[in-house]
DNA sequence: GGTAGACCTGGACGC
DNA sequence: GCGTCCAGGTCTACC
C-alpha cells in the first residue's frame, strides 16, 4: 500500500501551468502525462527510491491542494523529504506575492498567470541538467537526462551526487553518451558529495547575486550561459543565460539584426527594464513564442517534442 | 583582456 | 551504408 499526501499550494498555484513552464519537465526522470495532468517522476529518498504521481483535482483548479500518490510506504522523515523535494520542484515556496512582483515589473504575464518557472527536486540534479544542455542539441540532452538515470540512477530515478561521485568518467561516456562533459560531471558530483558547495548559503536572499554567479563560474563545467541558467533555477532572476536560442529569438522574434555582438547588446537593452525579474521576462517570451508553434506546453507529449523542441526544429 | 581551436555527440547531407 | 560537415558552450593556450 502506498503513501498519500497533500500539498497546500499558493492560491494561483496551477499544476498544469507551473509544472509545464520550463524544458527540464521533459527531461527524465520526470514524465508529464498531458492527457490526465499529471507528473510522474522516481524521487530517490533516504529509504530507497519511489515513484511519485502528483495530480491536482480533474481540472486543475488555482490553489487547489496537490495529491501525491506514491508507490511504496513512506516513513515519516521520507515524506518530510518527499514534500520538501516537491516544494522546491514545483516552487511551492514562490507565494502569490513574489508573482504579484514579477507581474508589477511585467504586466504581459499577469493574464496568463504565468511566473513560475520548473526545477528539480536537488540543486544537483538542476546543475547536471544544465551542464547537459551545453554545447549541444536539445535531443542528446534527452539521451544524457535518460541514459544517468537508466544507467546511474536508483530503479529510475534521478542520480544522487553521491552515486555520480562513485561513478568511473568512462561509464558517464561510454553508457550515459555525456562525451567530454565526462571528468567534469564527476568532479561536480565529488564537490557536492563532499559539502563543499555550500547550497544554504547560494539560496540565502542575503547572498548578492554577483557573489553567487562568481561563485558558480569556479564550477568545472560552468560558464557564463550555464552559471546564468542555474541562477534562475536557484530562484535568482536578475540575470540572463543568453545562448544561441537567444539569438534566433531577438533575430525571429524581436526583429534585431546585426552581427551577434550587436544584437547580444539590444538583447541585454531590451530586459533591462525588467531588473531582478529579467530572466523571467526572457524566458516567457520564448515560451510564448514555443507554445505559439506547437500548442500549449501542458498538452505537449514527451515523445513528440522530444526531437523536435528548440525554435530551429519547430 | 580577447580569441582561436579543441572538446564530443548526433543529425543532416552527399555519394 | 559510409564519410564528412556542422551546431552547441566551456576550457585552455596563446597573444
Amino acid at each position: 500500500m502506498g503513501t498519500r499526501l497533500t500539498l497546500r499550494t499558493p492560491g494561483d498555484y496551477v499544476l498544469s501551468r507551473d509544472v509545464c513552464s520550463y524544458g527540464y519537465f521533459l527531461l527524465a526522470p520526470n514524465h508529464w502525462d498531458a492527457k490526465a495532468r499529471t507528473l510522474r517522476r522516481a524521487l530517490d529518498l533516504s529509504g530507497g527510491p519511489t515513484t511519485v504521481i502528483i495530480s491536482q483535482g480533474n481540472d486543475c483548479r488555482p490553489g487547489d491542494p496537490l495529491r501525491v500518490v506514491a508507490d511504496r510506504a513512506l516513513a515519516p522523515p521520507e515524506r518530510a523529504e518527499a514534500r520538501r523535494q516537491i516544494a522546491r520542484m514545483l516552487r511551492l515556496d514562490e507565494d502569490e506575492s513574489h508573482v504579484a512582483a514579477f507581474h508589477r515589473v511585467d504586466r504581459r504575464w499577469k493574464r496568463s498567470g504565468r511566473a513560475r518557472l520548473f526545477r528539480s527536486p536537488t540543486l544537483f540534479e538542476d546543475v547536471v541538467k544544465t551542464v547537459t544542455s551545453c554545447n549541444v542539441a536539445w535531443p542528446s540532452t534527452v539521451n544524457m537526462n535518460r541514459r544517468l538515470c537508466e544507467v546511474i540512477g536508483r530503479a529510475g530515478a534521478f542520480p544522487t551526487a553521491e552515486r555520480m561521485a562513485r561513478t568511473r568518467p568512462g561509464t558517464l561516456r561510454a553508457r550515459c553518451r555525456v562525451g567530454y562533459r565526462d571528468v567534469r560531471l564527476v568532479e561536480l558530483a565529488r564537490l557536492f558529495a563532499r559539502g563543499d558547495i555550500n547550497e544554504h548559503w547560494l539560496e540565502d536572499p542575503a547572498t548578492p547575486d554577483d557573489d553567487a554567479f562568481d561563485f558558480l563560474l569556479t564550477l568545472p563545467g560552468i560558464g557564463p550561459y550555464a552559471a546564468g541558467n542555474i541562477m534562475q533555477l536557484l530562484g535568482r532572476y536578475s540575470r540572463l543565460a543568453l545562448d544561441t536560442e537567444s539569438l534566433r529569438h531577438a533575430r525571429t522574434v524581436l526583429g534585431y539584426d546585426g552581427a551577434d555582438p550587436t544584437v547580444l547588446r539590444r538583447l541585454k537593452a531590451h530586459y533591462e527594464p525588467f531588473g531582478e525579474h529579467r530572466f523571467r521576462s526572457y524566458w516567457f517570451e520564448l515560451w510564448r513564442f514555443y507554445e505559439h508553434k506547437r500548442g500549449p506546453a501542458h498538452t505537449w507529449e514527451r515523445e513528440a517534442v522530444e526531437n523536435t523542441f528548440t525554435a530551429s526544429k519547430l
